[in-house]
DNA sequence: ACCTTTCTGTTGTATTTGCAACTGTTTTGT
DNA sequence: ACAAAACAGTTGCAAATACAACAGAAAGGT
């Protein structure tokens, strides 16, 4: 665990809160880390849930698969990045989808009411604990804002300028990768896989985009 | 104001919290109210803000227009609920939305950072207040996860379904009342009204459901 | 009561999409 | 180094959608 702390003090949850400080906080919310293969469910849908979790390696995705196996993808976590938390606030609400490794990953569970309890001693920074969450979820909020801005388009065209756009402007360039590769960004954009690909490749042709694999570069 | 203290009480925000400690609250929230014409914007689109606000009265929709003058629905708001909570817990993050009221409206404004930021004194419920807020966050962030459920389907018939599915489910019935009119409901969904309007007839048609204006039965 | 505006439903057409099947390339595991 | 699996691109076709233009019904204002 100890080799986390400096990932862990940069992470949201954690921002502003010192490397010593950290430590004793572990324990008091009863921090627990769990591996994941790749494939593995770290959540699953209906299910409840009363720990936050954290992603300390790998990369999981926030996902769903309806009732013919079509499978839509609603987010990505990176490293660093924290999911679950609005069930664990929510606490009597059953989750809406499954979050799985798609990579090997390591995962530490933070208990919630410990977060949301203040601890009258040890703990300095608790407020600034809860601070950051409720800072997480809104950021989370804007990028779903922003997820059903793509998604509000009419075309697949529309829907990948809009989500490339916003990858762009993230990236501070007009060069830049994508975290999906391309049956992945159709379940991301719930498109058709070789519809997009078609629509990438007329998009290339007449000079708006170039790529290779998931490397962009928008004209 | 002493006429929406009963009303505010039972907002999200101030759940749990006494009418007599309320009265008290608002003086150090800096509570402000304002009143808004029908068409009137409460917030627009680039502004940054650093206050909730929370619907007193009325109805406002959130929601953007592009380009070409195409209306896209984020969400209603309707009396109790808050809104602008995600842009003023970001603090520098401008706003991507506009939010307008769609009726004769009156919003109380309240300063975030007070919310925030511990007040020493005076307020008991203060922690109470910030974890309001927390789950205020994650309710509207389940909120929009949903919308994207309904927004990820391929047809106009299976969104149309997902959505009226949700909104049966929220009113705990098959017979219920939608808070939108066909091009509203349109623009919520995205899709094109006239299409929207003749899967609505044909599966009436075909006995899924019927209804008559905003008054619907899934059957 | 009347006129105007808003709302809802209808139809036809051009465009776009989803789907399925296939090819060639790249990556992975052994 | 090789075989198998995963990935990206291509094409044809049936189905669904957006768009536009129009007609009747309901609602609102005077």
């Amino acid at each position: 665990m100890k080799k986390y702390l400096p990932r862990l003090k940069n992470s949201k949850l954690f921002q502003g809160i010192g490397e010593d400080e950290l430590a004793s906080m572990l324990d008091c919310l009863s921090a627990v880390t769990r591996n994941y293969y790749k494939g593995e469910s770290v959540f699953s849908r209906g299910e409840r849930i009363d720990s936050v979790a954290l992603l300390l390696e790998g990369c999981i995705h926030i996902q769903k698969e309806d009732y013919w196996g079509n499978l839509s993808i609603l987010s990505e976590i990176s490293e660093g990045e924290l999911f679950g938390e609005v069930y664990a606030c929510l606490g009597s609400d059953e989750l809406l989808n499954n979050a799985v490794a798609v990579k090997p990953s390591k995962v530490l569970f933070l208990d919630v009411k410990r977060i949301l309890t203040m601890c009258p001693s040890a703990c300095r920074f608790h407020g600034r604990l809860i601070r950051n969450l409720l800072t997480a979820l809104a950021q989370k909020n804007k990028m779903l804002t922003q997820k059903l801005e793509h998604m509000s388009r009419r075309t697949t065209r529309e829907k990948l300028l809009s989500y490339l756009s916003e990858q762009s402007q993230r990236a501070g360039s007009p060069v830049f990768d994508i975290p999906f590769n391309r049956q992945q960004l159709a379940d991301f954009l719930s498109v058709d896989r070789s519809a997009m690909s078609a629509e990438l490749c007329r998009m290339r042709d007449e000079g708006i985009l170039s790529f290779d694999r998931n490397h962009f570069i928008l004209n």
